[in-house]
DNA sequence: GTGAAAGCGCTAACAT
DNA sequence: ATGTTAGCGCTTTCAC
């Protein structure tokens, strides 16, 4: 069996209260006792058990992470560095895929609360509002990442969506695109984006035609799809804005099958920036998330707020930046 | 306060003994009683906490899923279909990066340790055998993934890498290749590769010759680095076997910034088939590792351990697949 | 069928 | 400076 507090504080001779108080640096130890016991802890390979500590009142060290699929790219990289950043302030990681489904996200979030994580992280994608009220209702320590609710009162650290729209549209435009088509998700941050993309195409006086935006309404549709349509009509766009790398790879794919020469006939631009992006050819301009700097960012807040240090909510909004690739040309007059 | 089973037994009149019989189906109930306890269960939102059931000797269900980066398409993926299995029999999953280093392997088993997970799982790149052995000893639930530790009696489900190794090389060798390069890590599984490679060879009458095998000895060790090095050969091989897809792709951005055109000048095989074969141009010719059949199986292997009933040790060796892309093209002689 | 009580490994008052 | 003790929320004998 596991060693517990008592075989170590029997073959210290001291009371359990004792190794208790070694174990987490409170009360007054003398130091030659604190020897003797931390020795006793090493040649016994004492670990002290975080369930039966979380029992007494205090952490379980474990947070939930929920994303719709750590299968894609840019979740993978998320969960990547907010564990990262969890494992440095001696947190773990519970995974939790909902693929978008609000079935999933209820049973993994009632899961996590039986288990007594400390707290919930939820990225973008996350659909079940009325969950989330709950638990900010019940003060549950919650972050949101790449996803803010309007109206509700949670931290959250995104990126500016609308901006990272506008910044595409307008990398576009700069090479003379007019006919400037969209591949969106349906999520709030598509939606911002296609609000920076009309305002891009207002600033530059441009009229901006619903038809030249597709969104893709469920996990199925895929990039190759969408961009089929587009691409197939009369009058083509002759640049595309994917709101996501897998979306992007789906264009060229689309264009490549239709004979279309990247980027001399049709420019392609994603989101993101994750390994993809680099991974295709051509490479991809995009508007990259800095995907660790949010991650760093949402774990710290949400231990700040599990510490209880955390004054008021805060949201934090970082700014995109447009990574310009081959994927994009300017287009002949 | 989250109700407790005391609320339950208090607001359903019965003692808390009862209600726990009702919780885990035990002991004999009377339809009666367990009705209305279900009742004020659901009325008081309870949720049993696995904290304290894992106290009283029962399971977390929870298990640790070691892999070397999650960030890496091929283990997020294993990840994603871990979780997945997981999730179905009632366990979640905590996420653990090693970047195959061995003090955080040892950190995090420690961790692991601690949290009372029911068992952990290994893939591929696990270096550290010291640990291992001794979880072992201590019959710990122990199952691994893409990797197999010869001489240890553990559970594991691998592919066959040397069929794999050889696949690719016959297939290379069918189109006429005869300068063949290999990309390998430095695991047991390019080992095995290389292995399959010679063999074909060797069957095939060719000779083997030493320089065209390079082998990244270091996480920096880019593909790409390492595909320079063959191609500046002055015999440069006419095909290139990666062992892995992004050590490929770093292989095809090198055969680019050289001007060589795909395939037609150069040939380039993969391994594990993640979702980078197919983003890349040319679409990758990949040995396909099944990697949700064999995410399923370790899980389904380890929590048979857990449950202990498993009688003696597996280890399965799933079959790789041969699957022909566009960046394999037969040499003209 | 149901309940009383001991105990899981630990923390934190409170004594000493 | 160290020890005693009462829980934490639950499971599990063992009575009744």
């Amino acid at each position: 069996m596991k060693p517990t507090i008592y075989d170590v504080a029997r073959e210290a001779s001291v009371s359990i209260a004792t190794v208790s108080k070694v174990i987490n640096n409170t009360g007054r130890i003398s130091d030659k006792t604190r020897k003797k016991v931390l020795e006793v802890m090493e040649q016994l390979h004492y670990q002290p058990s975080v369930v039966a500590s979380a029992l007494t009142g205090k952490r379980t060290y474990t947070i939930g992470l929920l994303i719709p699929d750590l299968a894609n790219p840019f979740f993978a990289e998320i969960a990547r560095y907010v564990e990262d950043r969890g494992n440095e302030m001696g947190f773990s990681l519970v995974m939790c895929s909902t693929d978008n489904n609000s079935k999933k996200e209820e049973k993994y979030i009632s899961l996590l609360r039986q288990k007594s994580v400390d707290g919930i992280i939820l990225a973008s994608g996350f659909t079940n509002d009325k969950i989330l009220k709950e638990l900010n209702k019940e003060k549950f320590p919650l972050a949101l990442i790449s996803q803010d609710i309007s109206g509700l009162s949670v931290d959250s650290v995104t990126v500016d969506d609308f901006l990272a729209g506008y910044q595409a549209t307008e990398h576009l435009l700069t090479l003379n695109h007019k006919k400037i088509a969209v591949i969106a998700e349906n999520s709030r941050s598509s939606k911002e984006r296609i609000r920076g993309y009309r305002e891009a195409l207002q600033d530059a006086k441009l009229d901006y035609d619903d038809n030249l935006i597709v969104i893709s309404d469920s996990m199925s549709d895929t990039g190759k799809q969408l961009a089929d349509q587009l691409l197939e009509l009369s009058d083509r766009p002759t640049a595309i804005i994917c709101c996501n790398n897998l979306l992007a790879i789906g264009a060229i794919h689309s264009a490549r099958e239709k004979g279309l020469i990247l980027p001399d006939e049709l420019s392609i631009t994603g989101f993101d920036d994750t390994i993809l992006a680099t991974a295709v050819e051509p490479p991809l301009t995009t508007v990259k998330q800095p995907i660790r700097e949010m991650s760093y960012q949402v774990m710290d807040l949400l231990i700040q707020k599990i510490e209880g240090k955390t004054s008021t909510k805060q949201k934090r909004v970082l700014v995109p930046k447009l990574i310009i690739r081959k994927s994009t040309k300017a287009l002949k007059q």
